[in-house]
DNA sequence: GCTTGACTCTCAAGTAGCTGGAGACCCCAT
DNA sequence: ATGGGGTCTCCAGCTACTTGAGAGTCAAGC
């Protein structure tokens, strides 16, 4: 029978540790002195012990352990537990080594320019969007101003307010200056029935836009310089070793005849 | 201005942890209200937003993340702390490649055996430890018995007490089932000076057995089934890619008069 | 029997980055 | 005035422990 100080030098787990699955249950020492509250553990409650360290480096959490140990969990239950931890950790792999490279990317940005960039390139998870839309094709990129002033005077004087900024999507496979392919969508709460029609002649659609994850950055200024804002964000996608995975958007959160300009959020879906 | 809810909606950052980087001074409300506490954000702060989120998945912590922001922190500094950071996602990813490596060893264990295991293998770090220590070439193993006790009829008359269990270690290259070079070590907490001499006319000398990672076993039971354990884990380190990196040692936690019989810890130092 | 030093006990708080809830207050539309 | 949804503050909880305070225990030496 050692006191704990001797078994945690055995067992090489800290004193606070065994305490610790003392207090949970997991490892109760052998005998517990009832008058000074000393516990007392055997050696042959290492294999036990070794069992808690030999489940936990598995990813089970105590819990879990404790479950499994008093045998409240069938073997089943442990391998579609072990299951679930194996897809846990190969998807942490992949998470860390993209990481990685982006820690990578940014100190060859930071020894280059030794400087942070202006805007941060970063990715977030997009759940999908209820959307009025119009879908046209434009001679001229400016055009997309008219389109948004035409949505909002048929969906504001319809009762129909979007929930959040409007954005447009260009569906061309690759940049054109000229017939574009976009999309101005409207994001709406609940479906409208029937769909509007536009001051001027056009007629709405209303769809789901898909979600999913994107990468993101903030373009702040006028448009024409919105080309630097796609330059970073490209090379930001082509770093990190991720593939765009649908039509760019633009989001517009801040109009162009705001006193302070424009405010853009470029989305890219990637994968 | 947007209160709380729209600017989360619009960064897609949950209301919790807005609020929580407020209160922490990361990102204030552009203002807020005196009278009734709402935040108001306006979307200039966007950047600013952008900036602490690709920090934080860079793997800064958000007080670091604080000190960049307010130029508490060089470039210099960044660069330093990336690079620290590089390091430990590195070192993670491999510890975790690792860890997956062994949940899909223990499945396929649980898929053959439909069982776990009599007593597990796990990995511990060790720390180097002062030994006096006797080393002879025995033609027999169980001579390792005279041995040990060899050594605590001279420790112990001479006042000297050992910290810890007393252990052996193999030093052939290959396991041999006679003339084994063994040394048995006797903890010690502080150098000895002189050196005694055994009974038996053995002498000691005074060594630190080096620290480091060791694949461990706890064998319970005679020694005349020992290759079981060691079969376990030598399966168990070929099955997680490791190396023997030094000679084995068993250490003796419950010697073999004792009525329930001896309990033994195999160590195995790998990398 | 006393002291000393090492050890142990319990209980509470701290860690990182939030999340969730309770209870109160606010805003806006009817 | 009312109702529903949003917001506020504050507090607890999450994981697997670690650290520390303050008090009690053990074994050896005098």
């Amino acid at each position: 029978m050692y006191r704990i100080g001797e078994f945690s030098r055995i067992c090489r787990v800290p004193v606070s540790a065994l305490r610790y699955y003392s207090d949970l249950g997991l490892l109760p020492p052998e005998t517990i002195d009832p008058d000074t509250g000393y516990r007392y553990y055997a050696v042959m409650q290492l294999p036990r012990l070794n069992r808690i360290l030999a489940l936990k480096d598995l990813g089970l959490s105590l819990d879990e352990i404790g479950a499994t140990l008093s045998d409240e969990l069938s073997a089943a239950e442990l391998r579609g537990m072990l299951r679930l931890k194996q897809a846990e950790i190969g998807q942490l792999v992949t998470e860390e080594q993209a990481r990685l490279s982006r820690v990578e990317n940014r100190l060859r940005l930071i020894e280059s320019e030794r400087d942070m960039p202006d805007h941060e390139v970063v990715l977030k998870g997009i759940e999908a969007q209820r959307v009025l839309s119009i879908r046209e094709v434009l001679t001229d990129p400016r055009e997309v101003g008219v389109l948004i002033g035409d949505g909002y005077g048929a969906l504001l004087p319809a009762g129909i307010i979007p929930v959040g900024p409007c954005f447009s999507i260009y569906h061309d496979q690759d940049f054109k200056p000229t017939d574009l392919d976009v999309e101005i969508a409207f994001p709406i709460a609940d479906q409208v029935d029937p769909v509007p029609v536009t001051p001027g002649g056009r007629s709405f659609s209303q769809r789901v836009v898909p979600g999913g994850k994107a990468a993101v950055i903030i373009h702040e200024g006028p448009y024409d310089a919105i080309e630097e804002s796609y330059a970073a964000i490209g090379g930001w996608i082509a770093d990190n070793g991720l593939r765009i995975a649908g039509p760019v958007q633009e989001a517009y959160l801040v109009a162009p005849d705001d006193p302070g300009g424009p405010v853009t959020e470029i989305r890219f879906p990637v994968e």
